[in-house]
DNA sequence: CTGAAAGCGCTTACAG
DNA sequence: CTGAAAGCGCTTACAG
């Protein structure tokens, strides 16, 4: 029944003798008892919370990211506090210095394109704050990323349209400031030379990444001459603009016309015919950042286990360094090791927006 | 160069000389001092967190709520912390009874259907947290409540359609599960009486807010030997579906067919044609729910004014507390006195997707 | 392996 | 109107 062991224990310190901790456990789980958060964070350095910064854009790619963040937090004992930055605001350097100082939270996860504002960047850069952009554009240094290859997926999706028979596939741009288009755009391309397809560029209509200009772009692209029989969207918002476009002048989707989107949002498999599109793995970004933030401010564990500079089992490491290495703490599902840069799998799902290209008449 | 007054100063207590006053604002300022939160919140009884729970479903809604709370928040020196909880799951409990003891949140937020989940309401009255229901369906007797008047929103916009010409109007009910799907369901029938037009059973579809189920719904409306000339659904998703079910019969939108929705959503602005909506009222709620939030865990002012019982300028009202009630706080915009429930306004949004009935053939 | 001391950065009563 | 004291609930070094 002493005070510092309960500590020890809820801290899943060694140096406890297992009836001991036993015990504590044992009266910890009667009384409901929990350690209060701030008390902890004072007394630490740490508060076990984490930042989320994003723009009001994109509604479903950040509900997918929070949904992966909350859950990771939550297995780890943190918490996810969210933070809508104004995009063109001049007061947002203040916003974030008052999040920053008040709340002093572990770490930032910036959705896109939030990730790609150097102001922003150069600010929390400055203030020290370990940061992982998701999806970001450029390389920055110290910054932690996750990420998916885009270019690869978007080779692969133009590929299987190409390997459904069609030869002229038209596609239409997202926004050229997201750091995610010109990756897919160079993807389709890619896929088009490999397979010695021309690139004619009346085949690409210009885009934002909004469900009206993928109508606008696939009436443009259906008003050619020769139109294309397959139209790839970069997201799946124009995608389905795509489909309303073609079904408005009566072509049947995929029967006269082939479309396919990026992303596999919520709405993808519930619009009529359901999309084929891109998975792109926003949940498990969100929680592969997290793992990346809590490893990190995590304090270095005793002993040299974790940094695999020295051999294991040199002169320093003692059984007790050992065993906390060993255990890799109570419960909790194994954290990711801390990485700068970690690219997650997608995947391309076929549904009923693609087939083979009707025979020419 | 006190350390007391500094905490007088940040706190806009009273009895601090204007000079001095001046002087610690002086260097906050030059220093770019900010309390430490935790610091706070352990001193005090109260954290200056609030908390945001929601389900998965209605990204759009839930995204709307957090930018109307994390903006007031903001401007009242507060932070959101929000938990996605598992519809089905049984660790829900454990879950939030984790958050509460961790984190102390000062109060939540309960998005639908949340709201309306008597398990999670019971835990939290009895945790005694301070909550604010969105749009919840049962009247709970102790907790806040914000809302919209749906029935009357769907009444509305049942009538306009009447002005409109329509007589056949079909509806697409909601999620019946959901609370606003029968208070809409209520206002157009309404409306239907106020006009002595006859309530046909065959003219609501059963939906559940999808956009798969207003396609469906649509159709089935559609397929009527005498077809209504409009279709009201009961949100969006639904209205988007509808409008894809005329089209793909080759049916104009609103030539052939008028389509209205409800909520407003980002999307409803951007599809082709624009559509007809409700305007919900989603940020400016949760921005209410904040401010009767904060109204409720701020200590008692001094003296009697804000409680209203007593005549102002009573004996006990001195000099101080007066000054204290009059300033209402350091440049703060003004909060909203605590209610146990408020009413926002909706409006009507006559976009493209409405029109007056084609001449019958 | 275990505990008594001091401190994290603020605030609440209490004296002047 | 202003400050010296004690404490919020935990944890970090330090002694046993």
């Amino acid at each position: 029944v002493s005070m510092k062991t309960v500590s020890r224990v809820l801290n899943a310190e060694p140096n406890v003798v297992p009836a001991l901790r036993e015990r504590v456990m044992a009266s910890v789980a009667a009384l409901g008892y929990r350690p209060n958060l701030h008390a902890r964070s004072l007394a630490r350095a740490r508060s076990s919370i984490l930042g989320l910064l994003y723009y009001a854009s994109s509604a479903a790619f950040v509900m997918g990211l929070q949904r992966g963040a909350t859950a990771r937090c939550r297995a780890l004992g943190y918490h996810l506090v969210v933070e809508q930055l104004d995009d063109g605001g001049d007061h947002v350097a203040e916003q974030l210095r008052h999040m920053l100082t008040a709340l002093r939270p572990d770490g930032l996860i910036l959705a896109p394109p939030v990730c790609d504002n150097t102001e922003v960047i150069g600010l929390l850069a400055q203030a020290g704050v370990p940061c992982v952009l998701i999806s970001p554009g450029g390389d920055s240094p110290a910054l932690g990323r996750v990420s998916m290859d885009d270019a690869r997926a978007a080779q692969e999706m133009t590929a299987s349209l190409i390997a459904l028979g069609h030869r002229r596939i038209g596609y239409i741009h997202g926004h050229p400031a997201q750091a995610a288009a010109p990756r897919r755009l160079a993807g389709y391309r890619q896929a088009l030379a490999e397979h010695g397809l021309p690139a004619d560029p009346a085949l690409v209509a210009q885009g934002d990444f909004t469900f009206r200009t993928g109508l606008d772009g696939c009436d443009q692209l259906l008003d050619l001459a020769d139109p294309p029989t397959a139209v790839f969207a970069a997201n799946d918002d124009m995608a389905m603009g795509a489909v309303v476009a073609a079904q408005r002048r009566g072509w049947q989707v995929p029967g006269d016309l082939s479309v396919a989107g990026f992303d596999d949002s919520p709405l993808a498999s519930l619009v009529w015919p359901q999309l084929s599109t891109v998975r792109q793995p926003v949940a498990e970004m969100a929680e592969a950042a997290v793992d990346m933030l809590v490893s990190r401010s995590a304090r270095p564990p005793a002993g040299g286990a974790a940094t695999g500079g020295e051999a294991a089992g040199a002169s320093h490491a003692t059984a007790a360094s050992l065993t906390s290495a060993a255990s890799g703490g109570p419960g909790v599902p194994p954290m990711a090791p801390p990485t700068t840069h970690r690219v997650l799998d997608h995947a391309l799902v076929v549904r009923a927006s693609t087939a083979g290209p009707r025979a020419a008449g």
